[in-house]
DNA sequence: TCGGGGGCTGGAACCGGTTCCACAAAACTA
DNA sequence: TAGTTTTGTGGAACCGGTTCCAGCCCCCGA
């Protein structure tokens, strides 16, 4: 492997000419630089990255911390982090997060030992000294579907979508409501809590009492959502409609009401919460949280960090947006 | 950042004593290590990844180059990865491909930069050329879902898979069957082709003549096979089965046959090729290549070439299945 | 008592780039 | 024509680790 100074043996130039050549420095005589040019042709020469990043301490590589890619929601987002990566110079090292070792051992090397020149972090909420440390090191570190208060993120108002879902059957007549999620009190970002709060919220400003019958919440996954979802449907007087938390579980119960020979949606509205692909082939009635917008945004927010160094962490919310298709239904008292 | 000279000045000790300390080497006291260790703590120090880069020639990096994650297919196989690099003590850089120009670009510098150890390459297939400078680097080089003789690689039989899911449609009665795929010359890899191939060989076996008519070809992508769907439907005589090359088309069969009002799989049987994920929700029968598995295997070979270095190139074949679901079923004269 | 060998340790060179600084030659300025 | 700037260039130090090699000390055997 020829390295820059065998390049300026052959050149018969010194090897500072070589690096000001490589980096377009414009302080070089035109035939220098094709002497230069030619040596590099005829050695099919490369300069090393990793020296390069040693002495210039910039690595232009980004790392996205992300769970494994097991639910949709993250592909969809690291599907805007690359579309967004791909104008830019930067490469990106991806850190997949198994458990909550591994997160940990993540979050406390990483803003420490100069492998990457920024950190966005998707879908998984740093702990106070976690994210202390991220907000002193000298890497920026942006946030997206996650909040801390010491660092920049993208946010989704989980409490904002709660409530459009709910209001939304409620403008269709149905009154009898039903909430199904995972469990709201959870480690990582407790986006169903929020959207529960909206849910709530929707009830109690059209004065609906809230029955805690038709509540229910469980381990996450389309099968554990199914089996909440038939409880739901066995009670004496089940709901008329069912607000999941995710789409995924939204296809849960979906599966549920087929099961039982529930129709829907006559009998039965059903809406969800992300805009995954899924949602597409099951005719979903859903909100849009702009899943692939969120990842673009991130790495925008990420690079304009990396080149202001602003003191102050940033947020930016993501708008929401209503999407209805198949599997809600204005409610009909006749039945 | 302390450096770890810093750390050597603090234990009073050479900076080559603390490198041993870090890297375990034994021939070190157990006082001198104490006291190492001490001042390692006391400074937070954290050793420069970039700096051992350097100097071992080791960045215990791979890099992946594969597609924008636009097909479900790419997804399911860098989930593979990802899981089988979880236990390795790589870390993955992401070399995502929107065009031939960027894929040239990586082809070109990654095999000559050591910017990684390995390289795998996902359903991207090399030139000769490009093959050539691989095979010739000092990194190893892993192909999944491409094939060139000079390279290693993890295979799916293509032609096998379409002539199996052709005997499938023949064995269930059906006589006239659809062929719609992607357009069969392609310049990446041919697998369309292959799988007409299979279709081709599985009707002479049966001694059921090929009818061009049934045969289209066109755009990837859903909307433009239901667009190419229809026009099979639409024919005086139409077929009664059709097989679309991938699981994707297979949804636009469905979606054209929905829109046209014949009923899937009373009036037609309809069989993908993949196994994604989107086939659940569809309930469609397809045949299965592994793409999860594909991404484990892909890895276990860099990994074993990483070590043994060996001269001639590996090739492995994945299995594949035939997944009766719901959108094939037995052809019945009458009607 | 002396020589040889093994256990620990530190200095210096090295990995392959970038960049500061010094300096010669050329090009202005008066 | 002498003095000052400008331009182009090379040497050496530096980034922060690893590792070769030399050397010290101690213990053992003769």
């Amino acid at each position: 492997m020829p390295t820059i100074r065998d390049v300026a043996k052959r050149a018969n130039v010194g090897i500072a000419t070589v690096s000001r050549v490589l980096n377009n420095n414009p302080s070089v005589s035109e035939d220098t630089r094709n002497a230069v040019l030619a040596a590099i042709n005829e050695l099919d020469y490369t300069p090393n990255p990793i020296a390069r990043q040693l002495s210039t301490g910039r690595t232009l590589t980004l790392g996205v911390i992300l769970p494994y890619l097991t639910m949709p929601s993250y592909v969809e987002r690291l599907r805007g982090v690359q579309h967004a990566l791909a104008e830019t110079e930067y490469n990106m090292v991806l850190f997949s997060v198994g458990g909550p070792t591994e997160r940990d051992s993540y979050f406390k090397d990483l803003p420490r030992n100069n492998l990457v020149d920024g950190i966005l972090i998707i879908s998984l909420p740093p702990n106070d000294t976690q994210a202390e440390r991220f907000a002193s090191a000298e890497v920026p570190t942006v946030l997206v579907d996650a909040h801390h208060s010491r660092l920049s993120c993208i946010l989704t108002d989980d409490v904002k979508g709660g409530k459009l879902a709910t209001q939304h059957l409620i403008n269709l007549g149905h009154r009898k409501i039903g909430f199904l999620s995972e469990f709201l009190e959870t480690p990582f970002h407790p986006s169903a809590y929020y959207r529960y709060q909206g849910y709530r919220k929707a009830l109690e400003e059209h004065g609906i009492p809230f029955d805690p019958a038709y509540h229910i919440s469980g381990e996450r996954g389309r099968t554990n959502a199914k089996k909440m979802a038939k409880q739901l449907l066995t009670l004496d007087d089940p709901p008329t409609a069912i607000f999941a938390g995710n789409d995924i579980q939204a296809i849960g119960v979906l599966d549920a009401a087929m099961e039982l020979g529930v129709n829907v949606p006559d009998d039965l509205s059903v809406i969800g919460f992300d805009g995954i692909r899924d949602g597409e082939y099951t005719n979903l009635t859903t909100i849009d949280q702009h899943l692939y917008q969120s990842g673009i945004e991130g790495v925008h927010m990420l690079i304009s960090a990396l080149e202001a160094h602003p003191k102050t962490p940033r947020e930016k919310r993501l708008s929401l947006e209503l999407l209805v298709r198949g599997t809600t239904q204005r409610f009909r008292t006749q039945k």
